[in-house]
DNA sequence: CATTGTGAACGGATTCACAGCC
DNA sequence: GGCTGTGAATCCGTTCACAATG
């Protein structure tokens, strides 16, 4: 069966599939049926099956889910059946924080190019990584013919930087400077924004108390 | 007028909306329109006045809205006009990051609290702010009435860590752990799950191969 | 007979279109 | 005249209910 194009809501949810598959294969249980699936993701029962109709019919009636078999299809679908090249745009605490975190904890991503505008951090190693002159971005992401970026730059100097990855061939970026970028319609943003999470998880604490907003 | 229950979808923009004006009242706009507010956050005009309205009319026809005025109220409820209090449970090198960001760049939040199980780290500083073990949180979150959580713990500990935290009082979690968390009802979760968020971002890139799923 | 896969019904959020107002 | 505020229409994702099937 082919791939329909599944709304954007199901792509978030996959990669939340293949993390319990990844734990129940670990704790060797073989068949798993969507309702176990919903209590171990919160989402509904009939939400996964559709969710997983949308590729293909992967269960069997009346048993559930093969792990292994549904695991090796959500690595195909979400195209992490072969190894992700990824670049990183500002190593500051937060990008050194969370390249590292991919760098030692996401299998299916490989970090080739790490870049920093500030020359006092060129040279220097995050998990035996070089850390590059923005100068060299374009030789490496043509280099290993990469698609996918990720920013962690000021707010400032990010669509700056977004420009000249698009130009070179980037095509998804995960954005982690507090700003709206502005990108062609075929290039995908994803918004990691702590700022907006955290502040729309505040408005939620005084949710209960009913007040009154106009004067 | 008073606050309907406005969709998280709504609450969501609001400190989107938030930022531009923030960036807007530096740069002396004092009037803006829902069309060039629509330029900057790339949600449409109507969903923005629509947003807007949840919560009253805060706009001139014929003229557009007061920058700093709608900042003011924008403030009041997401309920940014008063600090609002956060504890940090975790301070692995993403856990410090995100602590010494909170710290420096978010003006409307005070981390009250920083704890991580992990004695090595009881004593050090981040910011200026000691690390203590979990044992005092209880107090600490007591002590300021503490209503909202950041978790940066790994994906083991975190459900035990939120348990802790719920029982002591803590209504709104930001969690960065990779793993759904269970929580009573009222108990209010956002996840900022880098992985996830990466790996829907990839699938994306291989969007236009037109593959087949089953076989 | 348990569980998947799916058309139909539903509901919530977005967009449309325009009335209301400065 | 221009822009806000909003009911109506539309779109899209979720839930329901059940047919299909190992």
């Amino acid at each position: 069966m082919s791939r329909r194009n599944a709304p954007k809501s199901v792509i978030k949810r996959l990669p939340v599939y293949l993390r319990i598959l990844d734990n129940l294969i670990r704790r060797d249980v073989e068949i798993i049926s969507s309702r176990v699936l919903s209590e171990e993701t919160g989402f509904t029962a009939e939400q996964i099956r559709k969710d997983l109709a949308y590729f293909g019919a992967f269960g069997t009636r009346g048993t559930g889910y093969n792990t292994t078999y549904l695991r090796e299809k959500l690595l195909r679908i979400i195209g992490l059946d072969k190894e992700t090249k990824l670049v990183v745009v500002g190593v500051g605490h937060l990008g050194k924080a969370l390249t590292r975190y991919n760098i030692t904890k996401n299998p299916y991503v490989k970090v080739v190019g790490i870049f920093d505008a500030n020359p006092k951090e060129h040279g220097s190693e995050i998990e035996g990584h070089k850390v590059m002159s923005m100068e060299e971005m374009p030789r490496v992401i043509k280099e290993h013919d990469v698609k996918v970026a990720m920013i962690t730059v000021p707010a400032e100097p990010a669509q700056d930087v977004v420009d000249q990855l698009v130009e070179n061939g980037i095509t998804a970026i995960l954005n982690f400077a507090p700003t709206k970028l502005h990108v062609p319609e075929e290039v995908h943003v994803h918004n990691a924004d702590l700022t907006i999470e955290l502040q729309s998880l505040i408005y939620y604490t005084l949710e209960d108390e009913k007040k009154n907003y106009a004067e």
